[in-house]
RNA sequence: GGGAGCAUAGCUCAGUUGGGAGAGCAUCUGCCUUACAAGCAGAGGGUCAUAGGUUCGAGCCCUAUUGUUCCCACCA
């Protein structure tokens, strides 16, 4: 009836066949039953730029161990999976494809780019699915979106017009950042601050009308090209004079006013900044403070433009060197400085932004900032580990408002039409076809395409319907958890918390679980430039799922950063195989009858056993409630190889070896229950081989996804069998310790003779004598509980008693001598230690009474151990 | 400039209301004991960054300092 194992174990091939059987079974599905509460969690979807990396794998276990707790909890459980179309980057790659076929954008025209960029979500998209497949997760494929899915579009076509007739999102002429390469506007979150080194450029501009000159600095000489005022602080008595008079920019020789105005530092530098208010964001403010004009000195592509005269054309970096130049020529150049700096880069392609003055798309946050950060506030949003809120806070904090319209093809196009006879904008989630204003057909789509994280930002919802009140959204909405990486926080979590509440009036989930970043073994990221990339299939393929996914949760508290290294891997592959032993061990004892549970016939040792896996039920269910996967796991992991292998195995032997022994079915059932549970507390981490040995124990074919999960349990809850076996263990330690430091062969049995303190232990020892026999190798046990052994002997001591061991001639009374001395002095401290404790009044007053009685029962114990040490010593002389 | 994290054994890291410092790896010593040498048994190794404070009691709470990592920010 039962399977026999291999030797070994064979994860390829297993995890193969059994994700296939439960793809054919439909295990993954998650019905719509309202008998049942729901769970359900959406993946943050990969975008389709790249294969997975070991930071999917980390995030995808996490969310693949709650849904397989949930679902075996009883929730209808679903694990939505899907990608997204991560239009900017997924674009940038496109286009250096094309490149590097000598074509290019234009060339193709956006409706053959386009069909290039679904060829490529085919293939990528394909990829990750697989991946995700043989990573074992157990997402609802049949609910599997994409970005651009018709839903998808919908939906955000939806929230586009709901914020627009609700003037949340306006067209507005405003400074954007604009990266040269891309020819695209990013959003502030986009931009990434990079720490240079620069150079101040210290130069002057001569006062109209004088001899004198007002000298400043700056760290972009171009940018003079665009200045329409020098600025000066109100109060400074320095140049307060010259305000109204005006300056003569140079170069193109424009007259500029010089003004007053509270943004100038006085301290820093010469107090004098030069005004450019299409160029930088603070300019630009003054600019608006001034009524200055805005005077947009850049092209697209990073060159200057017309209003840069004879310097049209050239490369912004360029024209700073001949602008450097001809401020020499002109006597009006002082000098450089070296400084350190920090420079916007386009976190895509690394090119220095340009704040550039454009007319755009904006979603005004303000409005939508306050809900989002008063749920925080409440804790009606959770944060696992709570520092994550002050971070959410922060960012939402004096945010400002967004800039959504992108120069791209690949995305979502902004559904606002516009007219070109009367110039108003229809915005609509239907094609528009004439105006909504004067009724022209002459009306034009917006070129532009949405933010990413615009379309992003609505996944919670918009994959399951909305904005049709679909079955599946008032199910599954609003989610449960949402697990992501720290490093998004902003770009998603704040705007899918906005979004939702904006759009469906309730949050998108109440728990959110940051996951830090894997690292290499040096702590390094991994990186393409560092060539430390380890592929997680490379792993799969060499390890196991199961591996992989239980060195990833191993040793991880939330939050918090990891690194990764094949030894790790070598390790988990270590438990699986111990896993696999076990019930191979098992098998071999097992008859073709079930074994059946004689409650009367349950041993000590059965039922400390039983008690223990209660225990580390109870503690495993409470560690994934809370989202600490690393803890829960060890937990098992120790249960399985420290007590139930190492203990419970080997103390169950002598009944297995011999049919005739009358618990040797309760022993059997016992094995078997603790195992099996053991299995289903390890599935939701390593589902393959939890699903192969736990078929292997069953009679039926039935999945161990659908078994239930354990919980605690008062009727197996055995503290007084606890404390028994403990006992026992305890002096087969110290046996074991004293024969290694005497280098006793195994093979050589020695008698015992136990002298116990009081009746209680005196039956522990002698129920345990079988496992002192097996365990400890000893021929003969006595029990006694007064007396001592032989002069010889050697003695240990055990909780409850001393151990004599006849081992005369094995002695080395200078070692033993010293052995014992050092007992002796640990002994005397742990003794001043807790009398210290217990002469404290204050601890008297006011520490719990359990405590108090605690340490008192310490004191006896030690002063009682010490005595004896003491005595053995005497007996040495 | 603002904010956050980290500092515990040689290495990587746990340590959940404050109550006798832990794991894995590495090292050393025995064992091919009929589930497992990817194993078993045993051992060594830590002023819990520093200095104060709160407390009967601090790895844990508070303050400061040092080192380190990350995030945010318009200092020309």
């Amino acid at each position: 009836m039962r399977k026999e194992l291999e030797k070994n174990y064979n994860p390829l091939d297993a995890e193969e066949r059994i994700y296939k059987k439960w793809l054919d079974k439909g295990y993954f599905h998650a019905e719509i039953d309202h008998n049942k509460k729901k769970f359900s969690i959406m993946i943050p979807p990969p975008n389709i730029t790249n294969r997975l990396h070991l930071g999917h794998s980390f995030e995808q276990t996490q969310q693949d161990i709650l849904t397989r707790f949930k679902r075996m909890k009883g929730f209808s459980a679903l694990w939505l999976p899907g990608t997204d179309h991560a239009s900017i980057s997924t674009e940038v790659l496109i286009v250096k494809k094309l490149a590097e076929e000598g074509s290019s954008k234009a060339e193709l025209g956006r409706e053959k780019f386009l069909e290039r960029a679904w060829d490529w979500k085919r293939e990528y998209g394909g990829a990750i699915i697989n991946q995700l497949k043989k990573l074992g997760s157990s997402c609802d494929w049949e609910r599997e979106r994409f970005t651009l899915d018709p839903m998808l579009t919908k939906a955000t076509k939806t929230v586009f017009k709901n914020l627009y007739d609700s003037g949340l999102i306006y067209r507005g002429l405003k400074l954007v950042n604009w990266c040269p390469v891309c020819k695209t506007t990013i959003s502030d979150a986009e931009v990434e601050h990079v720490p240079q080194n620069g150079l101040y450029y210290h130069m002057k501009y001569k006062i109209n009308g004088t001899d004198t000159y007002l000298a400043f600095v700056t760290s972009r000489p171009e940018t003079i090209l665009g200045d329409t005022a020098i600025a000066v602080h109100p109060k400074d008595e320095r140049y307060k004079h010259l305000v109204g008079k005006t300056v003569i920019v140079p170069v193109v020789n424009r007259e500029i006013p010089i003004i007053a105005d509270e943004y100038v530092d006085r301290e820093f530098g010469t107090g004098v900044v030069k005004i450019t208010p299409a160029h930088d964001p603070n300019d630009f403010e003054v600019g608006e403070r001034h009524n200055l004009p805005k005077i947009n000195v850049l092209n697209d592509n990073g060159t200057i433009n017309e209003n840069g005269g004879k310097f049209e054309g050239l490369d912004r970096y360029e024209a700073r060197k001949r602008i450097v130049e001809e401020f020499k020529q002109l006597g009006l150049f002082i000098k450089t400085e070296e400084m350190n700096n920090s420079v916007g880069e386009h976190e895509r392609c690394h090119t220095v932004v340009e704040p550039i003055l454009k007319t755009q798309w904006f979603v005004k946050m303000e409005e939508l900032a306050r809900p989002a950060a008063e749920a925080a506030k409440t804790g009606e949003l959770r944060f696992h580990p709570e520092r994550y809120r002050k971070i959410y806070l922060n960012w939402l904090n004096g945010i400002r408002d967004w800039c959504i319209s992108r120069q791209l093809w690949w995305g979502h196009r902004i559904p606002a039409w516009h007219c070109d006879d009367c110039g108003h904008i229809t915005v609509s989630v239907d094609d528009v076809s004439v105006c909504e204003k004067c009724s022209s057909a002459k009306v034009h789509q917006d070129e532009d395409c949405l933010d990413t994280w615009f379309s992003s930002a609505l996944w919670p919802f918009a994959t399951l319907g909305w904005p049709d009140k679909t079955p599946d959204f008032e199910y599954f909405f609003p989610t449960d958890v949402m697990i992501c990486g720290y490093d998004i926080l902003f770009f998603w979590i704040i705007r899918m918390v906005f979004s939702s509440l904006k759009q469906t009036g309730k949050l998108p989930f109440f728990d959110v679980v940051p996951h830090g970043l894997i690292r290499d073994k040096l702590g390094r990221k991994f990186s393409k430039s560092l060539n430390n990339g380890i592929d997680p299939i490379e792993v799969i393929n060499q390890y196991g799922a199961d591996a992989l996914r239980l060195t990833l949760i191993t040793g991880n508290s939330p939050g918090n950063d990891m690194r990764f290294y094949p030894e790790r891997v070598e390790v988990s592959r270590n438990f699986l195989n111990k896993l696999w032993n076990a019930a191979r061990f098992l098998l071999m004892n097992f008859d073709d009858s079930e074994p059946v549970l004689d409650e009367t016939k349950l041993t000590r040792a059965d039922k400390w056993v039983l008690s223990r896996i209660n225990s580390v039920a109870k503690e495993v269910n409470t560690q994934l409630e809370a989202f600490d996967f690393g803890i829960a796991v060890s937990e098992i992991y120790n249960f399985v190889w420290d007590e139930f292998c190492d203990w419970y195995i080997e103390m169950v032997k002598p009944r297995l070896y011999n049919r005739d022994d009358e618990t040797r079915e309760v022993a059997l059932w016992t094995l078997k229950t603790v195992f099996t549970d053991a299995l289903k507390l390890l599935h939701p981490f390593m589902p393959f081989i939890t699903e192969e040995l736990f078929l292997s124990l069953q009679d039926s074919e039935e999945t161990i996804m659908r078994s239930v999960f354990p919980e605690y349990s008062e009727e197996r809850n055995f503290p007084q069998e606890e404390k028994a076996i403990d006992s026992v263990k305890e002096a087969i330690k110290s046996i074991r310790a004293i024969r290694t430091q005497m280098n006793v062969p195994p093979s050589r049995k020695a008698k015992l003779k136990f002298v116990c303190e009081k009746e209680e232990f005196a039956e522990i020892f002698s129920q345990g004598e079988s496992f002192l026999k097996t365990l400890a190798h000893s021929s003969e046990v006595e029990i006694a509980l007064s007396g001592t052994g032989n002069e010889t002997d050697v003695s240990v001591i055990a909780p409850g008693a001393v151990i004599y061991i006849p081992l005369a001639d094995l002695i080395d009374i200078e070692k033993e001598k010293e052995r014992l001395n050092k007992e002796k002095e640990k002994l005397i401290k742990e003794v001043e230690r807790v009398r210290g404790k217990l002469s404290n009044d204050g601890f008297i007053k006011k520490a719990p009474a359990a405590l108090i009685d605690e340490e008192k029962q310490k004191l006896e114990k030690y002063s009682e151990m010490l005595s004896k040490t003491e005595e053995q010593l005497n007996n040495l002389k």
